[in-house]
Order: C-alpha cells, then structure tokens, then sequence
DNA sequence: ATAGGGTTAG
C-alpha cells in the first residue's frame, strides 16, 4: 500500500496534496507526504493536524501539536482552533489547561472565536470553573459565547445554572440563535419547566426557526417530558423535515410512557419508511422493551441490530447488563462481559459499572470486585454501585471502608451514597458508626437527609435491637416517614419479639401500604409466635376481607444452566423422592452436629411433631437439597428467595454448608446470605 | 467557534 504512495510530489504541490489526502480521510498518505517535506510551514502544520481532528484521530492531532511546539514554531489563532476541538473531543481537561495557557502565551487572549472554542472545550471536559473563568474572562461576548457556556452547564449536569445563563443572556441584549435554542431545550425538558418551553416555542415560530431539524427535534422532546406523548406526536407531526434523531426523540417517548407496543409499531414504521436507522434507533428499542420488561423482545431486536451492521455499544450494553440480575443471567451477563472485554468497552465508566452491578446481583461478590479493582477512573455512581453491593452482600465494613476510599480519593457523596453506606451499617450492626455517618451528611456534605435516608437509619437502630430508640426516630422525623421506615421497625420486632411496638408498626403500614400483603403477614407471625392467636387471625382476617393473599414462598437454583423452582412442600420434581430422602438423612447429620429445629417458624397451630416435619418443606430447604444433590464438581451453590429467608432455615442451611463442604449463597428478598463452613456472612443479624 | 436523540447507583 505504501510503496504506490507517490513519492515525489513536486514542492510547490505538496500543500495542495496534502488537503486533497487529509479532505478525503487518508491521513497515513497524508503523513507520509507530510515527512517528506524538509521544512514544513505553519499552513502544513495546520492542514494536517485539522485532517486529524476531523477524522477523529484526536490523540495524534494532540501530539502532533506537541511536535510543532518543539521545533519552536508558533501557532497562529486558526491552529489552536484546531487543537483546541481536538482537546474538546478528547475530554482531557489537563490536555485543555495546556492548551488554555498557550492561548495566553501567543496573546489570543481577546480572540472571541478562540475564546469561544476555550469555553467549549472546558465545557466538554466537564470543567465547568474553567469554562466559566474563561467566559467571564471575554471583553467581548458574542452569542456563541452565551451559547457554549449555556450548552457547559446543561452538558454538565447543572440545567438549573444552564437556565440562568439563558436569562442573563437576554438581559444583556444578546438574542438566541437556533443553537441557543436547541442547547437550552434540554435543560426545560430536564427540569419540567414547559412554561420556559412554550415560551421558547413562542419565540422559535415567531423567528421561522421550526424549520431547524435540531431545533422542533428538541420541541418534541420537551412535549413528551413534560406533557404527554400526543403534544410531542402533534409537533412531530408538523415537522416539514425529520432526520434519524426526530424520529429516535418520539421513539423514547412512547417507550419511557410505558407504551412497549406503540414503540414497537413506531420502530418498524421507521423501517418501512426507510429511515435510516442508526445506533441510538436500535439502542432505544432495545432498552425501551428492556425497560418495559420485553426481555425476549428486545434479545430479538439485538439480533436484528447486529444482522443490520450496527455493533451494539456501550450503551446498548449498558442498557443490556440490569436486565440480568437473576440466576439465569449469569451467564448471559459473561457472555456480555466476554463481548465488551473483545470489544475494548472496558474504558467506557457506564458499562463497567454496569457491570459491577451486574455481578453483584447474580450473587458474585468477588466478580464484581475485581471488576471495580480493575477500572482505571471511578466516579460517583461507580463507587456508589460497589458500596451498595457490599451493602446487599451484608458487608458492612467493607462498604465503610469503600466511603472512606472514596473521600479519600475526592470523589464526591451524593444522596445515594449515604443510602448505601447507612444499608450496609445496618446489615453489619455498625449503630454508631451509621450514627456519625448520618449526622456527617449535613455537618460535612451539606446533604439533606431525605426519607430513605431516615428509613435507613430507622433500621439501624431496630435491626441492633434499640426498638424503643427507633420508634422515637420515627417520630421526631421531619418528614412523613416512608412506608420503609416502618417495615425496618416492624421486621426487628419480629427478631426482637417486641409484639407493642410490631401492632404500631403495623397498624401504620395497614394505612400508607394495605395492599403489601408482607406486613400482615408479619404480624399475624409475631402474634403467632407470641401465642397470641386469636389476635393472629384477626390479622388474617382483616387479610381476607381487604381481598389480599399471600405471596407464596418460592426458591430457585440453578443446576447445569436449567433453573428449578421450589414452593413449599413441593413435589413436583422429578427428583423429589430423593429430595425428602436426602433431607431426611441430612436432618439426621445435622443434629448430630446440634442442630436443633426452631418451631417459633411454624405458623400453624399444630403438634410439635408436624412442626418439624413442615419446617422440612421450606422452599429454600428443597432447593438447597437439589443443589447439593447435583453438584458436579462445583464448590458453590446459588438459591434465590422471593422473600425472606425463615429463621429455620437459616439456621439449618448453615449446618448444611458445613457437613457437605461448600458455600451456599442464599438471597432473599433484602439482602444475600454467604454460608459456608458452618456460619453465615450476615452472623445471624438480619 | 456554538446544537437535538439512546446509558450506570437507591
């Protein structure tokens, strides 16, 4: 390839080669021409390194202008223009700082069109000080300035400050351009502000602007967030002109109303209409069925993506990876982790947090560890997934240890953050420390605890058997306490056996959440437990009249990638003689080693003799029994809950784990449960 | 020189 390059292009054509190479995306030729030149001027310089930019190659624009500078040549305002999209593109804000300060140093200092491209590029590096420095910097502004500083804030996650910047721009006379308009609209759609949105509106018709793809796009986009999805059908509807993007915009919405069939049927109304489909198309239908619970559908549409040409990106992963959260997934979920190692995504944050997440809720702990262990940048939401998977993993201190980290390392808490830390405090018995960090969020992180942060709390201190101070935490709460805060306090009563404090609990969760069939079942089962039946079937009968039902009890596991469900007392496995056998014979090992059934579980008024029997048809029992029975070699067994694990069962499957060998994880409807060799990671606290 | 849509944590 390289040896037809011609080699002798005459000197006095070389530039012009050099633009038609870099023009028509052959940048290799381009250099190689490039290097032939002896002394190449600032104009060559200048035609390569924007070839560069342009097609993407950002890392060599920003290195070639490093070259420049060595051999002392100085950059005139059209190069750094150049660099400085580069720079922007690349996201680096230390490549931008350095940048920055060449501007100074050449004297651009007043250049509008070169301060412009520095507060964009600060803007998209995510330094929104440095954009606004700049900005403020500019003895001239022009509507560019305005535009790029109000696009910084609303691409920084700051629609509010986006807004204000717009407002200031009007009332220092600088009128909007259908840029302006286009960058401002997410901020109303972000922020539910449709009277800023009609106003907009108002303005863009008046000035003929609806003409403008981006501008009626982001028109229809606002309708459907903040008004209904017939508004947004209307404007698209009256749109002369509609580009892939119009179409994706009214795509989401019906898929974000909860409307999987009229986003299906609009999809492939788009394909008989010869839109032409791009990534974001595919990814929205697919994340669209995901989100509405079309699995199956939207494994369909993947298939179709890639038969298309479109390779799914990080965001299709991303969107892909929550969907598995269940025994079955976990494989699925490899698969998917095999695909983004293969295809270079592990630099992408969102993915690998996402599947972080991912492992950590099939139940792998370690996976998801070494996962966040080996991720080059964390952010916020990434240390927050691995402090929440500690937590739902029970480990405490571990997800204590991850917050300290994370301070350390200046990323900064947010409100989830707290609700992570405090769940795992609670799962670990860490009362006081939950107390510090709690109090630390107004004193130290200026965060307002909100609801859950106060349910958390509620938990914390029940879970450790403090009842009494936990019923006075719910009362002093400044808001109305959630429907969290009571279960919490109602859950311990049952572990604590306090029956006063478990009717209050209950009769408040009766009120704000009747329809949860959990609560009164939990009290009928604390009453039971405390012999006091009659009010126990009072409680079932309030049950009945209010036309609620139990949840049954079922477990899974997963034997040679089938998963096999039990319900309690099930005998419908094609294994279950052996099943009973098996529990049989265990049940005898198990109490030679001292284990000893706890009939306070048994909820049915019957002799002590049925109680055992009955506490053997636990679904989770059953399902551990099939585990160990068809183990193959593997040293873990997983069983998944649609509720909380029984106290029995607890107790025996810790037994269980110990006389076969092998660590059983068990998880529930709160948390998971790690058993191996005769203890459980949650030490009996849960 | 500036722009619209698809993503991760409770």
């Amino acid at each position: 390839m390289l040896s037809k390059l011609p080699t002798n292009v005459p000197p006095h054509l070389s530039l012009r080669f050099l633009k038609i190479y870099c023009n028509s995306g052959d940048l290799q030729r381009a250099r190689h021409l490039f290097d032939q030149i002896p002394e190449p001027d600032l104009r060559a310089w200048t035609v390569l390194i924007s070839g560069y930019t342009r097609h993407g190659l950002l890392k060599e624009s920003v290195s070639l202008y490093a070259s420049l500078r060595a051999r002392q040549i100085a950059p005139d305002s059209l190069l750094l223009l150049s660099v400085a999209k580069a720079c922007a593109a690349l996201g680096d804000v230390r490549n931008a700082k350095e940048l920055h300060d060449e501007t100074i140093r050449f004297g651009f200092h007043s250049d509008v069109a070169l301060g412009n491209a520095m507060v964009d590029m600060f803007g998209k590096c995510r330094y929104v000080d440095g954009a606004r420095r700049v900005f403020n910097g500019m003895a001239v502004k022009d509507v560019v300035s305005w535009t790029s500083l109000c696009s910084c804030y609303v691409n920084c996650g700051l629609p509010g400050q986006g807004l204000a910047a717009f407002r200031e721009m009007g009332l220092n006379g600088v009128r909007p351009n259908a840029v302006t308009v286009s960058s401002i609209l997410p901020a109303c759609s972000e922020l539910k502000d449709l009277k800023l949105g009609r106003e907009i509106h108002g303005f863009v018709l008046k000035h003929g602007m609806e003409e403008n793809v981006f501008v009626s796009s982001a028109l229809v986009n606002i309708y459907a967030s903040c008004l209904s999805i017939k508004q947004a059908q209307l404007v698209f509807d009256m749109m002369s002109k509609r580009d892939v993007v119009s179409w994706n915009v009214l795509l989401t919405a019906y898929f974000s109303n909860r409307d999987c069939e009229k986003g299906v049927a609009l999809f492939c109304r788009m394909r008989r209409e010869g839109v032409k489909l791009d990534g974001a198309s595919w990814n929205a239908v697919i994340g669209g069925c995901l989100n509405n619970g079309q699995t199956i559908q939207a494994l369909k549409m993947l298939g179709q993506m890639q038969e298309s040409g479109i390779k799914p990106n990080q965001i299709t992963i991303t969107s892909l990876l929550p969907a598995c959260k269940d025994l079955e997934s976990l494989r699925a979920g490899k698969e998917v982790h095999s695909y983004i190692f293969r295809t270079c995504l592990m630099e992408d944050l969102a993915t690998t947090t996402a599947l972080v997440f991912m492992y950590a809720k099939c139940g792998e702990l370690e996976l998801s560890r070494r996962v966040f262990d080996m991720m080059p940048r964390r952010d916020t939401v990434a240390w927050n997934t691995m402090i929440i998977a500690n937590s739902m993993h029970g480990d405490g201190e571990e997800a204590l240890l991850l917050f300290r980290k994370m301070l350390d390392s200046k990323v900064k808490p947010n409100s989830v953050t707290f609700t992570g830390v405090l769940c795992g405090c609670s799962h670990s018995r860490l009362v006081d420390e939950g107390i510090v960090v709690f109090d630390s969020m107004r004193t130290d992180h200026s965060i307002e605890p909100d609801a859950d942060h106060y349910s958390c709390m509620v938990d914390v201190l029940s879970r450790a058997g403090r009842l009494v101070e936990a019923y006075q935490f719910i009362q002093r709460m400044p808001m109305e306490p959630a429907p969290s805060a009571w279960g919490a306090l109602l859950g311990a009563c049952r572990v604590h056996k306090n029956v006063d404090l478990a009717k209050i609990a209950a009769n408040k969760l009766f009120e704000i959440e009747p329809d949860n069939p959990g609560n009164y079942v939990l009290l009928s089962n604390i009453l039971v437990t405390a012999n006091r039946w009659e009010e126990a079937s009072e409680t079932r009968k309030l049950m009945r009249d209010r036309g609620i039902t139990k949840t049954p009890g079922c477990s899974w596991v997963q034997v040679r990638n089938r998963v096999y469900s039990f319900v309690s007392g099930d005998r419908s496995n094609e294994r279950s003689e052996e099943i009973y056998k098996f529990m049989v014979d265990m049940g005898e090992k198990m109490r030679l080693a001292g284990y000893v059934p706890n009939t306070d579980f048994v909820l049915q008024d019957v002799d002590q003799e049925e109680k055992v029997g009955i506490l053997c048809n636990h679904s989770e029992k059953l399902a551990v029994a099939f585990g160990i029975l068809n183990m193959n070699g593997e040293s873990t067994i997983r069983v998944f809950k649609n509720l909380r694990i029984c106290g029995d069962c607890h107790n025996a499957i810790k037994f269980m784990a110990k006389i076969v060998g092998v660590q059983i994880i068990v998880r529930d409807s709160l948390r998971f449960h790690h058993f191996k060799n005769g203890d459980c990671s949650c030490r009996d606290f849960w």
